[in-house]
DNA sequence: CAATTAAAGAAATATTCTTTTCTTTGATCG
DNA sequence: CGATCAAAGAAAAGAATATTTCTTTAATTG
């Protein structure tokens, strides 16, 4: 499959909306029967399209009040402080996300935390213990204007 | 409910973690038996701690190419242009979050685009156009080290 | 220690789902 | 136009699922 169909996004969409849809009533959304629609789906889960399914949680209600993004410069870009740098980001769950990006900074982080002495013990112990850091600015999340993950498809 | 259980955090993680657990799997997982692994489940959907459920797709293989970070400044925070802004990032679909942060810039947006050219068309289209920007920053995503949305619980 | 209450477990059932196989349709190409 | 091929649809069957009700356990409190 190089290409994918109307029908292909319609599904991959609807599977965006409500990840738990079963079969059955995708198919009944797209008005067409059972089984292509299950061949269909399991297709784009076998070929990688669909990466997995996860339940999103209210960040809040569990205690995560802050949510940041956090820019890291370094010195030196050796393959060592690399390493260790992956490694740590890797490991700690507070770092939702984590690019190398253009612009100023090397890093952009998005990190969670149960409040400010939470985040500010994040930095001090996690961050700036890193080799090679010299620059950490953090802007954090006063407002949640939208936040999504769901790709603009079909 | 007021706070959540070992049980609850657990089943919160599985449910992060595979979005299509069936309660029958969730429970054999958690070593209880379905019943209370049922009722708490639907609990913990009833009362909110989970948002939606939802699949996670692989971006690169549907041709997002672009993940950028924008940082937007406006010069002013009136009302109106305050509500324009809102209203063209909500129907964005290329737009897939956007927070009012702390720091130089107003807001920090996550951004998709096929390739270079759209996501420039993106800039002059759609951000130029806004009332009352000032700066507009972008930082591409060269590499993507780690990308989650899972809630370190438990 | 007995009584009460809340949550866990067991069991049962009806519904719903997945998944296969076979048939039909529709498009493509010689 | 007929043959071929791929995808769609129908049907079916068993398996798995969700959900209820009833029972048991365990913890708490007077």
């Amino acid at each position: 499959m190089n290409t994918l169909t109307k029908i292909d996004t319609d599904i991959l969409n609807y599977m965006q909306r409500d990840g738990r849809l079963t079969n059955a009533k995708l198919a009944s959304k797209l008005a067409m029967s059972e089984s292509p629609c299950w061949r269909r789906l399991r297709r784009l889960e076998e070929e990688g399209y669909i990466e997995s399914y996860q339940a999103n949680l209210d960040r809040r209600k569990l205690g995560f009040g802050v949510l940041a993004f956090v820019q890291l410069t370094f010195i030196e870009h050796d393959s060592k402080t690399t390493a260790i740098f992956e490694g740590v980001i890797k490991n700690c769950d507070q770092v939702l996300s984590c690019h190398n990006t253009t612009g100023d900074a090397d890093f952009l982080l998005q990190v969670v935390a149960k409040n400010l002495d939470d985040y500010s013990q994040f930095i001090d112990n996690t961050l700036r213990k890193l080799p090679g850091v010299t620059a950490i600015r953090s802007n954090l999340s006063l407002r949640e204007l939208k936040a999504s993950s769901r790709l603009p498809i079909g």
